[in-house]
DNA sequence: ATGTCATCGCGTCGATGA
């Protein structure tokens, strides 16, 4: 089966490239982040009519995220769990769905991880108290030993290798160093980075912003990523970037990840 | 590192976020 991450950058300027490419792809769940939409309004008829359960964690105007699945969801749990120092966290940025796979649960995040520029404002720190907070999620589930894939744009640049050049990102919150180790912290958990596991191909970026011809130029970053369990990396046959999707007319400025599993 | 894009607010553009 196939399981795919997108960041569509708004689900009404994206609508027809998402039934577009759910009938070329045909991913058995797909995990989307900013949807930029409330639940009420999300279009949901077409991708029903498509086979697809839906699930959405929407707000209005910015992030939400979205689980799109042929499967039919055992569970569902909206939001990041808070810590007790926390205020209330109003942002819609992480959903969880629960199925079952062989008889044995599946559990599917879709998360939409904070942009945290600029970084001299409480953006980063709540970037870096948002991951902490995954972390410490994340150490929860794996208890459970159960197949986890953790997919969604982290807005993390993990490798010097994972953009086009370094240089120019120095300093952005996306590849901060405090950004990265976090990312690492997650990943020493016991996750295997699926795209990098499968896929040692070089420039494989998953984003191209819109300005200054970065698509044209090449000039991309790697910052969606699908993070396995050790349950579900046993169950890994591949990655793949579907990075056509890019130079479709009203594009994403992200292009979907996919991993084969069975 | 800015040659863009999506959304909101009630205003046909400016602010915001990425």
């Amino acid at each position: 089966m196939k399981i795919a991450t997108w960041n569509i950058n708004g689900i009404k300027a994206r609508h027809d490239n998402l039934i577009a490419w759910l009938k070329e792809a045909q991913p058995d769940i797909a995990c989307l982040q900013e949807i930029k939409s409330v639940d009420e309004n999300f279009p949901r008829d077409e991708i029903e009519g498509l086979g697809y359960n839906l699930e959405t964690h929407g707000q209005k105007g910015f992030n939400g995220v979205a689980l799109l699945s042929k499967l039919p969801f055992d569970e569902v749990n909206r939001g990041l769990p808070l810590r007790d120092c926390d205020n209330e966290d109003e942002q819609a940025r992480f959903i969880e769905g629960v199925f079952t796979v062989g008889e044995k649960p599946l559990r599917v995040v879709s998360l939409y991880l904070p942009n945290g520029n600029p970084v001299d404002t409480e953006k980063f720190t709540y970037k870096l108290q948002w991951m902490e907070r995954l972390i410490d999620w994340a150490k929860e589930r794996l208890a459970l030993e159960e197949a986890l894939i953790l997919a969604g744009d982290y807005n993390v640049i993990p490798m010097p290798e994972d953009c086009h050049d370094p240089k120019t990102w120095e300093g952005d919150a996306l590849f901060r160093p405090e950004s990265r180790s976090l990312f690492r912290q997650l990943c020493n958990l016991g996750f295997t980075d699926a795209l990098r596991n499968t896929n040692d191909a070089p420039q494989t970026y998953t984003f191209w912003d819109y300005q200054a011809g970065a698509w044209q130029r090449n000039n991309g970053i790697r910052i969606d990523h699908l993070l396995f369990s050790a349950e579900a990396a046993d169950m890994l046959k591949g990655v793949n970037v579907d990075k056509h999707t890019r130079d479709w007319e009203k594009p994403s400025d992200h292009v979907p990840v996919w991993a084969e599993i069975g």
